[in-house]
DNA sequence: CTAGGTGCAAAAGGTTTGCGGTTAA
DNA sequence: TTAACCGCAAACCTTTTGCACCTAG
């Protein structure tokens, strides 16, 4: 039924050079919830990412799912995404992108463009020191903005 | 010893007219939590709003701050601002503007600018519609910038 | 009179922590 | 051998909910 997920390597990504990096270890799990998360960018809640990892991995805990995320995000694999109240999602794309997030259903895509590749300049006051831009553009999925052209016209 | 706050009143922020147009009611706790709110525009969590409140407002309860952030929040009084994993934020400053947070402290400042007075145009894919942009920030607040030269300095 | 609002206490997420046992340098 | 890591369960913090009472239109 579900097709068979080809487990990337260290060739592949450089997981384990990026984890030495930080001091970290390249563990079963922390390869499993890598692979999880590369397989479907759809950036899952650490409670989604846990039960994904379960399927193949049925003794993993939900602690160490937390304590993976928090290290895979130590070593820049992967992003947090913070958008609304409710759970931290998760995002194993590295490349420069910006989050939509639908106010009405809370799901999450990639927009391939961010504030750094459109020509902003953001003026910091003294002393500031910047490190990133997360951008996230709120408004109505494709979905959304159908249904609610449906109930209001 | 602290400033004795004078009030504001509808005449000076049109608060019951915003209420009033999302079907919502002016009542003395909502008019205060919004009055505690544009008195410190530090982006309280709703735990330091509701000891705020009760300083002059004793029997007023977390359930009715809640309650009072979301019907601000609903008539676009007031802002929520995520950007980690901690307690949700809220800002009365309406007037648009992006967030700095320090990585380090978690404090969390206004800046003057947004991605849409800068040139930025988001291209979304068909179907998708957009509401608004919310920048976040990332970096280093000057406190923290110093203490971390000292530390690796 | 009735819908909307308040306050309390309990419940429901979501995340972190303490700890005994295991594993890899 | 020792520091890092795992899994479990309990704790913790933040937010929501159910309910009885109250109040303004």
């Amino acid at each position: 039924m579900a097709t068979k997920t080809k487990n990337a390597t260290d060739e592949t990504d450089g997981l384990n050079e990026r984890l030495a990096h930080s001091g970290l270890r390249l563990t079963p799990q922390r390869r499993h919830v890598h692979d999880v998360l590369m397989e479907h960018m759809d950036h899952p809640t650490a409670d989604q990412v846990f039960l994904r990892a379960k399927d193949s991995m049925p003794e993993i805990s939900m602690a160490t799912v937390y304590n993976t995320l928090d290290a895979l995000v130590k070593c820049d694999m992967v992003r947090q995404v913070n958008v609304d109240r409710g759970a931290t999602r998760y995002c194993a794309n590295m490349k420069p992108h910006s989050h939509f997030y639908c106010d009405d259903c809370g799901s999450v895509y990639d927009v391939l463009q961010t504030i750094s590749t459109s020509e902003a300049n953001f003026k910091l006051p003294r002393g500031f020191k910047l490190r990133n831009i997360d951008t996230n553009i709120h408004g109505l999925c494709p979905d959304c903005t159908n249904k609610s052209r449906n109930r209001t016209n």
